[in-house]
RNA sequence: GCGCCCUUAGCUCAGUGGUAGAGCGUUCCAUUCACAUUGGAAAGGCCGCAGGUUCGAUCCCUGCAGGGCGCACCA
């Protein structure tokens, strides 16, 4: 304690020791034999919000920890007792397709592996990659309790995903139904509507002529000749025909109507009439639906219930045909054709294409720009496509059944629940114009498809009567009746309650990841933290997820908690490059906040990234700030430095007399800087709060004062010096904990600076 | 189409109803001093544009332009 500093502070011989001191001393955990707490502590708690186990830091993890830890450890040296609860997510479709990749560099697919061997296989490759962020998260000094890590799929978190489904189940929000869903035909599952993105194509738009049938075919004249139709109705001899627009020709092979909009006058004659579907030779009707556009293309849109989202709608309201022609992988089906079954859709589509032109059919094609879907994960074009799922019910009230899983439940729906606790304030976003972003988005929100047709997750708690399943698959299509033999269990049954004698098969769909994540406030957490714990103190995130992810963690510990999961949640900032584009690991955008904690140290990339971070601005990311960070940390340094030689008594009490006016005035600064400190925490202006610390050490602390009083000798200066610095450590320790700590224990020790109480002395 | 945010020094960003601020960069000066990872000083701004409110607007209001983002559409 008493060895003289080195010259310059080096972080590469501090950080580690001083991370494993804290670990190793049990500083992490809600209590620490070292520190009584007070006998009513507040308690204070924070959930990391966890990261995919494919996932390596990035700069937006460093952002939400260095937050995250500021606020965990002000409030540990405050008193409070606190926790921070760290862990992993499975992350479905993401981690699969990681696995996925690598078998595919030894050669083989998960197919040839089967199911229970493939899922060996990822569960390997968690164990040996999953907890890279976690060690990552270490080295920029997140102080979470790692004795209360969680995996979104150990097994007491599973018990909690079962419970759950089964809850839903009971009450009559979880159901089964075939539904057209977005499928990706590489990932080989259903998607929900949050993980599609979407992706700027130029492309053709196809103009088709379906000839009319019957009379109206011959009455050319009347729907011909008038100018405000003429070009959407065409006739050429003793045929007209209605054009209709699509960029996707070959789906035509699935149409069961034409659909034109109710108000539009330029096809009053031929609604109700039928048109001959072209290649097929269907006659399907021309209908009306309030949902067509009347300034696109013609006006007149094909209808294809299975294979897109909106004729879907259309098809159940006008209780249209559902023909399937594309199946999950990505091919023509029989129903398509003999000459179309088995080829790609983009053979398909040439092949259509090509037909039509042979019968005169295609009227014109253009030039088409759009925005096409696809999948988040494999950038794969979204097929939407029919096929079995289930649902979670998200807006409707329906009759509540008796549940098994006690617990008060508020009777509103899902959507309703995340409505009112905004509205009344019980949930507060933060800042608060990201309300809308999840008001807006639950107001038009539709039933959740949680189902995936993916290896890796939770399996749904279904079993099915294998005899049900044999038939079902004999027979092609699903009798509704059969569909329906099935129950929702924790376990597998003993004896199936339809047959009698056969041994249940359970559903082979996994839930959507966010499904389990929802549960991340509570899920996995011993009864007596949730009993401590719960609700958290505060939810840390950025805005991409709000309704990925927030949102469903609202409804959720709503419906089992009866209560928000957490009073505020803070939207940080996202950080961008310098230039404001996304930071990217393939476009080499992306910046490793590992190298920049090995060039430059911890507390100065954590002091950088705090320093940029300032109100709802997005960061345009810019390294001088952590090169202002290593200044600051030595500049700190030789602070103590100078403080050490000159004898600086670090624990007497100032002295209330004999104060010299730069005494004076350094003191009153320095209760100025702990008051706006407290506020900006409080207020979660970090970036401000950094700022003003910075200046006070820097401008107030060693330009003025120091320089000021470098001359004099008296005890005073000692006790003013001494006492300055043993504060600013404690101020400054939430944002720049390690150098803080090494100087605590350096100059004054007796003790760890981890929970040295803050504000008092 | 609907909604949200931004526009201030060369760059990245704070800020206030009444002489405009920081970090980095630039220029000049200093240097056996706790720190050259330093100290002192300087240059550099119609605070996006146009109206309005006001004694007074960079700040409040309206409109416009430019940039970013979210949602919807995308036949």
């Amino acid at each position: 304690m008493e060895k003289e500093l080195d010259k310059a502070y080096d972080p590469k011989a501090t950080e580690d020791r001083i991370y494993k001191m804290w670990e190793d001393g049990g500083f992490f955990k809600p209590t620490s034999a070292t520190k009584p707490y007070s006998l009513n502590p507040k308690t204070y708690s924070i959930h990391l919000p966890p990261p995919n186990v494919t996932g390596s830091l990035h700069m937006g993890h460093a952002l939400n920890a260095t937050i995250s830890d500021i606020l965990i450890r002000y409030h540990r040296m405050n008193g409070d007792e606190t926790v921070w609860f760290p862990g992993t997510d499975h992350a479905g479709i993401a981690t699969q397709s990681v696995v996925d990749k690598q078998l595919k560099k030894e050669g083989i697919n998960r197919w040839d592996l089967g199911r229970e061997k493939f899922v060996e296989k990822v569960w390997e490759w968690r164990e040996k990659y999953g907890n890279i962020i976690i060690s990552q998260l270490k080295k920029i000094g997140a102080s979470a309790d790692w004795s209360r890590i969680r995996f979104t799929m150990d097994p007491e978190y599973a018990e909690w995903v079962k419970k759950v489904f089964i809850h839903y189940h009971e009450k009559g929000w979880i159901y089964r139904g075939k539904r057209v869903v977005s499928w990706c035909t590489a990932c080989q599952t259903s998607l929900s509507d949050l993980e599609i993105e979407y992706k700027e194509e130029k492309t053709k738009l196809y103009y088709i002529k379906y000839p009319l049938q019957g009379e109206i075919a011959t009455s050319t004249t009347e729907v011909g000749t008038r100018d405000d139709n003429s070009d959407v109705i065409a006739s050429e001899e003793k045929q007209s025909y209605i054009i209709v627009a699509t960029t996707r020709p070959e789906t035509m092979l699935g149409d069961t109507a034409v659909a034109v909009n109710p108000k539009d006058d330029r096809y009053k004659n031929v609604v109700g009439k039928k048109v001959l579907l072209p290649i097929v030779g269907r006659e399907i009707p021309i209908i009306t639906d309030e949902k067509i556009d009347l300034t696109f293309g013609t006006g007149a849109v094909k209808v294809t219930p299975a294979h897109d989202l909106l004729d879907a709608e259309i098809g159940e309201r006008h209780k249209l045909p559902f023909i399937q022609i594309i199946n999950e992988r990505g091919k023509m089906t029989a129903e398509a054709g003999k000459d179309f079954e088995g080829l790609k859709i983009a053979e398909a589509r040439e092949k259509v294409v090509t037909e039509l032109e042979k019968l005169g059919l295609i009227e014109k094609i253009e030039d088409y720009t759009h925005n096409l879907a696809i999948c988040s994960r494999s950038a794969t074009p979204i097929e939407p496509l029919l096929s079995d799922q289930w649902f979670l019910r998200m807006s409707e009230h329906p009759q509540v059944q008796s549940s098994k899983f006690k617990v008060e439940s508020s009777g509103k729906s899902l959507r309703d629940s995340v409505l009112e606790t905004i509205k009344s304030g019980e949930t507060k976003i933060i800042p608060k114009n990201f309300e809308k972003v999840l008001t807006s988005w639950m107001e038009n929100v539709r039933d959740w498809c949680i189902s995936r047709q993916i290896w890796w997750g939770h399996q749904l708690p279904v079993f099915f009567c294998k005899k049900t399943l044999e038939a079902n698959t004999k027979s092609q299509t699903l009798n509704p009746k059969q569909a329906e033999d099935f129950i929702v269990a924790a376990e597998r049954p003993k004896t199936c309650p339809f047959c009698e004698n056969c041994e249940m098969e359970q559903s082979q769909d996994v839930l959507d990841t966010w499904f389990s994540s929802a549960l991340w406030p509570f899920a996995g957490l011993s009864e007596e933290d949730q009993k401590k714990f719960y609700p958290s103190s505060v939810l840390i995130t950025a805005r991409d997820i709000i309704n990925l992810w927030v949102g469903r963690m609202i409804f959720s510990g709503l419906e089992f908690k009866g209560e928000t999961p957490f009073p505020d949640v803070l939207i940080h900032a996202t950080v961008l490059t310098k230039d404001g584009k996304r930071m990217s690991k393939s476009l080499g955008t992306g910046i490793d906040p590992i190298g920049l904690i090995e060039k430059y140290g911890a507390d100065a990339t954590r002091f950088g990234i705090i320093w940029q971070a300032m109100g709802t601005q997005d960061i345009h990311w810019d390294e001088a700030a952590v090169q202002a960070g290593k200044k600051f940390a030595n500049k700190l340094w030789n602070i103590a430095r100078f403080a050490q030689t000159r004898g600086a008594d670090f624990k007497s009490d100032f002295p209330k007399s004999g104060l010299t006016p730069e005494d004076q005035e350094i003191l009153g600064k320095l209760a100025d800087l702990k008051k706006k400190t407290e506020r900006g925490i409080g207020a979660y202006d970090f970036g401000q709060t950094i700022h003003k610390i910075y200046d006070f050490v820097w401008h107030e602390l060693a330009d003025v004062y120091i320089e000021k009083t470098k001359n004099r000798t008296d005890e005073n200066v000692k006790i003013v010096l001494g006492g300055i610095l043993a504060d600013v450590l404690k101020i400054l320790h939430p944002f720049m904990p390690f150098i803080t700590e090494e100087l605590y224990q350096r100059l004054i020790g007796g003790g760890v600076l981890i929970t040295e109480s803050w504000s008092g002395r």
